[in-house]
DNA sequence: GCTGAAATCCAAGTGCG
DNA sequence: CGCACTTGGATTTCAGC
C-alpha cells in the first residue's frame, strides 16, 4: 500500500484520537500525542489533503427525528428500462443513507431509515417502485442494531 | 414525539451545520445562527446531554488502511446451538462495522470491510463460520458505493 | 435562555533548526 | 519535520436581565 507507508505511528495516534471524539481542540490532540500543537495541526492538514481524512461528522440519534426504523432493501434492476438517472434517484429517496451496487445480479443494496413500517412501505411503494428501471425490491427490517460504526481498525 | 417538541429551529440549524462539518469552531456556528457563542455552547451541551447528539466522528478513507472492500453478509443462526456470546463474537470479527438483527428468519446482517476478497473469505471461513450457533452465511460484495452517509434529514 | 464582558486558552502562520 | 513564538480569535464562565 503506497499511501499507507507514509502514515506513521503518530498519524495513527492522531487518527485514533479523532475516531473517538472528533470535536476536540487541536491542542488537546497535541497533548495526548506529546507534540507541539503546530506540528499536529500540520499533520492533520496533510491527512485531509491526502484524502485520508474525508471529513468530520456529528452522530445523531435517529429516534427523535422520526428515523428510528432502519431497513436494508435489495433493489433488482431491469437494465433494459433503466437510465442514467437511476442511481441518483435511488440515492435521493427520503431516508436513504447508503446505496451500494452489489455483485451477483443487476442489483443495488439500499440502507434506508423511516419513522415506522407504514412510512417505509409508503416510500417503497410510491417512490422506489415507480422509478424506471426498478424491477423489484426485497426489504429486510432491522429489529435491533447491535453495532453501527464507521470506525476503522488502525494498526 | 416527546423529545422532538423540545428541539427548536435554532437547534435544527445548529445540527445541520454540524452535520456538514463537525470540527468547526463554536464561534463559527454562533455566527451562522446569529447568536452569542455562549448560548450556542449551552445548546450543544444540552443536545449532548439529552442523547440527541451521540458523538463526533472523523470519516476516514478506508482504502489506505486495507479496508477498501466492503461486503454485506447474511448470517443465519441455529438457535439450538447459539449462546449468549454470539452477538459479541459477531461484532468483534475483524472489519465489522455494522451488525443488525433482521426480521424474517433467525438472522443477522453484517457490514464488514477487508482489504480484498481473499482476506474477506478468510475471515468468513476461519472466523465467522467457526462461531457456535452460526448455521450459514451469504455474502454480497460491494462493487461500487454510490452513497454512504450517516446524515439524517432534519426538517 | 440569552447577552456581554473578562480571563484563559487556542489557531494558525512564521522563522529557525 | 518539529518547535517556539506571536497575534488575533475562540472558549468558557458568570453576572444580570
Amino acid at each position: 500500500m503506497d499511501i499507507k507507508r507514509t502514515i506513521d505511528d503518530i498519524d495513527f495516534q492522531i487518527l485514533n484520537i479523532l475516531q473517538k471524539k472528533a470535536r476536540i481542540p487541536n491542542a488537546e490532540v497535541a497533548r495526548q500525542v506529546g507534540m507541539a500543537p503546530s506540528a499536529v495541526l500540520e499533520r492533520i492538514r496533510k491527512l485531509e489533503e491526502r484524502g485520508i481524512i474525508e471529513g468530520y461528522e456529528v452522530r445523531l440519534n435517529p429516534e427523535p427525528f422520526g428515523q428510528g426504523l432502519a431497513a436494508f432493501v435489495q433493489v433488482e434492476i431491469d437494465p433494459a428500462t433503466a437510465n442514467g438517472d437511476l442511481e441518483t434517484r435511488l440515492a435521493e429517496l427520503p431516508g436513504v443513507q447508503e446505496l451500494h451496487q452489489v455483485a451477483g445480479g443487476d442489483g443495488y443494496l439500499l440502507k434506508i431509515r423511516a419513522a415506522n413500517a407504514r412510512q417505509l412501505g409508503q416510500v417503497l411503494r410510491d417512490r422506489l417502485l415507480t422509478i424506471p428501471g426498478v424491477r423489484s425490491s426485497r426489504t429486510q427490517i432491522v429489529l435491533n442494531t447491535v453495532k453501527e460504526t464507521r470506525r476503522i481498525d488502525l494498526g
